[in-house]
RNA sequence: GCGGCCGUAGCUCAGGUGGUUAGAGCACCAGACUGUGGCUCUGGGGGUCGCGGGUUCAAGUCCCGUCGGCCGCCCCA
């Protein structure tokens, strides 16, 4: 009989791995605290109806990568395989006031071919602001992403790009369409996106780098394209790493005006985005609430622990230990005294002569060792050692 | 979903052309050192060789399948 293990792609997160996680979620809790953002937690299923109206029913999301299947009831259901939706469909669900600013923490799903980093269960931290609309709203939502991975310490660049508003980027995809039409040199996989969704070639691995596309800038409105410039002057202003690369497409169909993603330096190019968002002013229309603008972004928190070179702090050990399997009980009480005067405190409770627990207290890395002894106990005292100078001294309870 | 590399102890890996009870280092446990950790020495526990078939007198080694990992695509955080 073969033992059990996790399926493709899952995994599971612990020690000092799992403790990162928890790092890089305080720093974006605490940031992102400083933009006034509440937190949300959505459900991780969700109507399958509600990623096909947003993500877009034509994206490989929705094709081929969700963990989608009918619940008892008959009802199609997916594992979440991102959050805006769901951060939006509550906003709308429980009819809150814009501008709001939701962030989310959680896991996501997808059926992808898992790789280092690309997990098929990986975690987001995300941030939505709901109802906020003109360029400084681009700035602080750029800004906000920026800000925890520079906390961080992580080396990273922005790429940012402009889609245009939904009638721009309507025009730009329909001569997009033609100018890729009186080609013939594309590979398969553009002649495809050619027609299903033309923006995407241009960040194709093979085509993007060689076509020499029709710009955006040259589709939009006045105002947008003057809203871009003065996005990007104000980032560099504020001594963000920018950088426009026109050939910066998102995947998913609800984004529209700026579009940026962050890569760390450190990984490599096919995982180094860490983080990735944009506009999307259209969306909260088309799950059915009111039109309202909004941008927002999502972190993938699998990779940052991947680039975080910072420690984990915890308070300095105490570790009781024994004499003698008669002053258990003892040893136990001073523990939890220990405990009680909020000092991170451990003991062994199988028999072991003192030097194993030494040993033992030695290797959990215990900054301090408690010895109770005949002589401790009957004082009503404990022999307190210092792990790194050797030094020893008594303490009364 | 497509292509490639890989899978031996908890970890890192040895195990020429198939040949007796599968090894090392680290880690773990114990003792030397019965009220004191790190260093050293000695001993010990731990492996259905990912799993399932096949070829063979004989398979960790060869073949097929399958599961899993990694890398490159697709796509994406």
């Amino acid at each position: 009989m073969g033992r059990i293990t996790t399926l493709r792609g899952f995994r599971d997160i612990y020690g000092e791995e799992w403790e990162k996680f928890w790092k890089v979620y305080e720093v974006f809790r605490e940031v992102l605290d400083l933009f006034n953002f509440t937190w949300i937690e959505t459900p991780i299923l969700e109507r399958l109806e509600l990623f096909v109206r947003s993500v877009g029913e034509e994206t490989d999301i929705v094709q081929k990568q969700m963990f989608a299947f009918k619940d008892r009831g008959g009802r199609e259901v997916v594992m979440r395989p991102e959050g805006t939706a769901g951060v939006v469909r509550a906003f709308i669900e429980h009819g809150m006031a814009p501008p709001k600013k939701l962030a989310y923490f959680g896991p996501m799903f997808r059926a992808e071919r898992p790789q280092k980093g690309r997990y098929r269960q990986f975690y987001q931290i995300g941030a939505e602001f709901i109802g906020y609309s003109g360029y400084l709203s681009d700035v602080e939502g750029i800004w906000s992403a920026y800000l925890p991975l520079k906390t961080l310490g992580i080396d990273v660049e922005v790429l940012v790009n402009t889609l245009g508003g939904a009638e721009t980027k309507r025009r730009y995809s329909r001569a997009l369409r033609e100018y890729l039409t009186d080609r013939d040199d594309l590979c398969d996989d553009c002649k495809r996106r050619r027609e299903t969704n033309p923006l995407r070639v241009l960040d194709c691995k093979i085509d993007g780098p060689r076509l020499n596309p029709p710009d955006i800038l040259d589709f939009t409105t006045d105002e947008e394209r003057e809203n871009f410039r003065k996005t990007l002057e104000k980032l560099k202003e504020m001594g963000v790493p920018v950088r426009r690369d026109p050939n910066l497409v998102r995947g998913l169909d609800y984004y529209t005006g700026v579009v940026f993603e962050i890569k760390a330096k450190e990984l490599e190019a096919a995982q180094s985005t860490v983080l990735a968002g944009g506009r999307y002013d259209t969306l909260v229309a088309d799950l059915g609430g009111k039109p309202t603008p909004a941008f927002g972004w999502a972190a993938g928190v699998d990779r940052i622990v991947l680039v975080y070179g910072g420690g984990i702090e915890r308070r300095p050990l105490y570790f009781v230990v024994r004499t003698s399997e008669d002053l258990k009980e003892y040893a136990f009480f001073v523990l939890n005294k220990l405990r009680e005067e909020g000092k991170r405190a451990d003991m062994l409770y199988e028999k072991r002569s003192l030097r194993a627990q030494m040993r033992y207290a030695n290797k959990v890395g215990a900054r301090w060792v408690v010895i109770v002894g005949e002589e401790e106990y009957g004082k009503g005292m404990y022999r307190l050692k210092d792990m790194e100078t050797g030094e020893e001294s008594l303490i009364s309870l």
